[in-house]
This record gives structure tokens, sequence and C-alpha cells, in this order.
DNA sequence: GTTCCTGCAAAAGATTTGCAGTGAC
DNA sequence: GTCACTGCAAATCTTTTGCAGGAAC
């Protein structure tokens, strides 16, 4: 898990790279990239626009995915699939908060975790490989700690 | 890859154990599971459609649905989702068959690989982890040899 | 003032469900 | 003959798109 200093850094990193692509400082825009960063795990559309319609300010189910689109084709976003009807996003973390996800066959919840093992099985894979990889994702499925305890 | 004999087998497995679970062998049910137990790769559910209309059968959208539903409670049918609008199906093979995934970000193309060095640092992974493993996906983003040759 | 951003409502896809007729046993 | 299986059509859910008014620059 990485330090909250480390998560708001992303919102900052994610601001400037939207305005350098020359984005305007829109409120909803604004509003999604704060939340994303806070985040230590994935959420859905629909968890960030009801997330929102607390907090900050309310905003529109299409603007969650314009922005959602924006970030992720800026490599900032990073898509989450585990297969409960929607799709999850998350930070794109590079190094210290690079995670990936352990899913709860029978509470449905989402845990991160990491692993340098398997890192390097990854990297190491990549390179034989015949095609450039760019990016690896990893989940696990199980019952989680709380549902089944060894 | 493994040998079409194989892949028979998970045919002739899936269809006792649907038939073990008080299934009737109904004509829709057969002809999926015949065309699942036949591919070496993964297929969304409007791919098996089309393919069977074609072929042996046409069966409905819904059987589709319905067969997959079965067979995946019954563990013999794996999910793949790779963030193209539609969840892909396969197989589920333990041991020589066992394979993940390369998407390619250019032409969308889905390729199998398998990599014993990555399967080892999973199992011993599961094994430090605080939840009982029973699943995991693992899934390459690049650009493949044909796209992008190094 | 111009151009981009946003919300609303409609559209487009994928998946699920209800129901009536057909088929397996 | 009974109960499960299947197809069709309708419903549901997620995501995308068109458009008009409002906001950033």
């Amino acid at each position: 898990m990485e330090s909250s200093h480390e998560r708001s850094g992303w919102s900052e990193r994610a601001a400037q790279a939207l305005a350098a692509a020359g984005y305007r400082r829109g409120g909803a825009r604004s509003a999604i990239v704060e939340l994303l960063g806070e985040q230590s795990c994935a959420l859905s559309a629909a968890e960030i626009e009801h997330e929102l319609r607390g907090r900050s300010r309310k905003v529109s189910r299409a603007s969650v995915y314009r922005v959602i689109e924006e970030l992720e084709g800026a490599g900032l976003l990073a898509r989450v699939e585990v297969g409960q009807g929607s799709v999850r996003f998350e930070p794109a973390l590079e190094g210290p908060g690079h995670h990936h996800h352990l899913v709860c066959e029978r509470c449905g919840r989402l845990q991160p975790f990491s692993d340098e093992g398997l890192e390097r099985a990854i990297r190491r894979l990549s390179e034989r490989m015949p095609a450039r990889i760019s990016e690896h994702e990893i989940v696990l499925r199980g019952a989680c700690e709380a549902c089944a305890p060894r």
C-alpha cells in the first residue's frame, strides 16, 4: 500500500498531463481526477459517479466515462476487469505503487497485492516473447482471509 | 499448444459433468459444448452463436449464455476479459493445456502463451497469501509480432 | 468571443429474464 | 406424461453519442 502522499502526487501529475494535452480545467474533470487520486483500489464508473454525488459535486455519468477515456489514453489510468458486470479503474502507478488484484469469490471484495517474484517472472517472460509487451495484469481468484481463514 | 485429442477430451468430460449434475442432453447444449471443445483460444458469446449458425445448428443467444453459465459454475469454462467490449470463454484446462493471453493493442488479436516460470511464481505466491487461491488469470498487453516485429 | 466542457436524453451493445412451445427421459 | 430445454421477445444494465447551454481561456 502506498502513502497518501504518493497518491495525491498522481492527481497533480494527471492534472498537469491533461493540461499539457490541451484540456481545460473544468469542474467535472477536476473532481474526477481528485477522487481517483485518493483511491487505494479500483472503482467502477457508477461508483465514481455515486461517490462524487455525495461529496465535491454532482457529475454526470457521461462525463465520468469521457474523463476516464482521456486518462486511459494518456496512460494515467489502469483498467481492471474482474468479471463483476462493470469495468473498474484506478491510477496507473509504476514502481512503488504497482499492484495486482485478488477477487474473493464469496464476498466479491477486491484486494490489492504485490509480489516481486511475480514481477521478475513477468519481466523475464517479456524479454523472451516475440512481441513488445507494455503492460500486464494479474487477477487471482479464491476465498479471501475473512471468508475462509486458514 | 495442446493436441486435438486433449481438447476433444474436454467435450466429453464437460458432457459427463453436466449429465452428472442432472442436465439433459439437449441439442443446443451439446452443440455448444462440442464447439467449445474444438477451440484453441477464447470465444465471445456472439462468436459462439455465429459460428454455430454456420455449422451444426442454429442456437439462440439466450441458450449460449445459459450454457456458458452452467459450464462456468461447474468450473469447466474459464472467463477471459481483455477489454474489448465483450467477455470471452474457453475450456478450463489444467496442466498441459493451461495458458494465458497476450492482447495486441494494435490489431486486437488474442494470442495464447504459457510459461513455467510464471506458474511457479504464482504457486509460491499463493502459498504465502492469507487467502485460498483457486484460480489465476494473466493478461499481457502490447504489440504482437505481426504488428511490431523486433 | 471562440472553443471546449458538461449534462441530459437517446442510442447502442451486451447480457438476463419471462413465457410458451418442443423435446428428453 | 412430466419436467427440463430452447427460442423469441422484452427487459435490464453498462457504456457511448448527439446536441444545446454554460464555462474556461
